[in-house]
DNA sequence: TACTAATTTTGTCTAATGACAAGTTTTCAA
DNA sequence: TTGAAAACTTGTCATTAGACAAAATTAGTA
């Protein structure tokens, strides 16, 4: 009867990634990746505030001492899990990027389609609330998952420049911003266990339609004049 | 040399609506409504976890006895807070809802503009994704933000209906969730201190153009042939 | 195998937290 | 004004938190 911990070990979700080891045994990896598991898992099932140092060591059946030796402090714990995480988001965003030969129209609707299925999963519904809080009072999570937003725009960014060659960057840089944000949006209304959980297709459907609108139907900018010019001079 | 809370008590973020008080002497209901403003404070500036009882009583310059006193528990401050937090933004909407004779367009234009520009500010940028990452957890606190998001989608849901009568009931709702949860999204991206503040203008016009689009030139619903069977035989 | 570094346990220390109980002071209405 | 209810202070208690320092064990290799 040594085992008080199963209940807290059955709390389990995936999807980390982490980078490949340097030094140390393979043991101590492994533990590493289990730790990260744990306190994601408690970070999903029960918020950023039971997430602390015992929690996660009990989650994974170690003693506390074993966890501060591979994570000093709590302060080294959270980076090393935000970096895991993200990593996990921004290897998916890698494969969805190029296709070439594919309507732009059916690309950004893929990639619509992708990102608000992903927003219905209970990870990405539970952690991305607890990151933007986090947001609100560290920096350093500020710029890191800013910067995760800046690659899961990059596809959008490039086929709304496929769509509209004649708008300035910057219009183009503010619509796929635009479209990408309120794609997250939908995170507090239809993510997991959320009050209109059943309704993502239709919002799907009208968010496809909305942004396809919006692209088309923008006005060109005036600075299309300029770039015009030198596009027709070269 | 007594007032070691200065600093402490020079946080202080408004913005709060109380119910009339009921019991208890004028003295009592002010103390609370000086603790509620002090836990909004450490909320937005520090966010949920620093957020403790101790640090509450040490904000409002007063013993935490006293603080226990009134919210015996911390989990009668948290509701208790939600609660005049939540009270202050229905009170703007009530403000904005009934303007008759101005075109749906305007009204639906205006609307965004005021929840787009309440966004950025510190409050609100603050004090939603904390209240997000609380519903994961806290199916009272879910109901609660469900309930405030479904007052703020009133209007835009009978400009809609002004807009497109011809669409069925559900469409427009869907259609107004979206608008108001595309919104929300911008929280992150061009809140208060957030990387896109600036731009807050250019989203502005283009979430504004979006939602008219969408409206607009959404395809009729197959139900309408009934709704308009209805509304032509009345 | 034997050894060294890496890993893990065990135990301790201090600070902070929520909750409470007993008194003291203040409010305000009869 | 005075007395009872309300508000507030003081002090305590058990629990949990993060951090650390040996000592014991294990892993991988020379």
């Amino acid at each position: 009867m040594p085992d008080s911990s199963n209940q807290l070990r059955a709390i389990t979700v995936a999807d980390l990634a982490f980078p490949p080891r340097e030094g140390g045994y393979a043991k101590g990896h492994e533990t590493r990746e289990q730790i990260l598991h744990a306190a994601l898992g408690l970070l999903v099932e029960e918020g950023y505030r039971a997430m602390s140092m015992r929690r996660v060591a009990a989650a994974c059946g170690m003693k506390l001492g074993n966890l501060t030796y591979h994570f000093p402090t709590r302060e080294d714990l959270i980076p090393a899990l935000l970096d895991a995480v993200i990593s996990s988001y921004e290897i998916e965003f890698e494969r969805i990027v190029h296709r070439p030969g594919v309507q732009p129209e059916v690309r950004l609707a893929d990639i619509c389609e992708l990102i608000l299925e992903d927003i219905r999963s209970k990870k990405t519904t539970r952690v991305f609330p607890e990151l933007w809080a986090l947001t609100n009072h560290d920096p350093f999570v500020l710029e890191r998952v800013q910067e995760l937003y800046a690659r899961a725009r990059a596809p959008i960014n490039e086929i709304v420049a496929e769509m509209r060659p004649d708008l300035p960057v910057t219009e183009r840089e503010t619509m796929a911003l635009f479209i990408s944000a309120s794609m997250e949006g939908l995170t507090v209304f239809a993510g997991y266990e959320k009050p209109f959980e059943q309704r993502m297709p239709e919002l799907v459907a009208i968010a496809i339609r909305s942004f396809l609108g919006l692209v088309r139907n923008h006005p060109p900018g005036l600075s299309a004049v300029q770039d015009g010019d030198n596009a027709s001079l070269a």
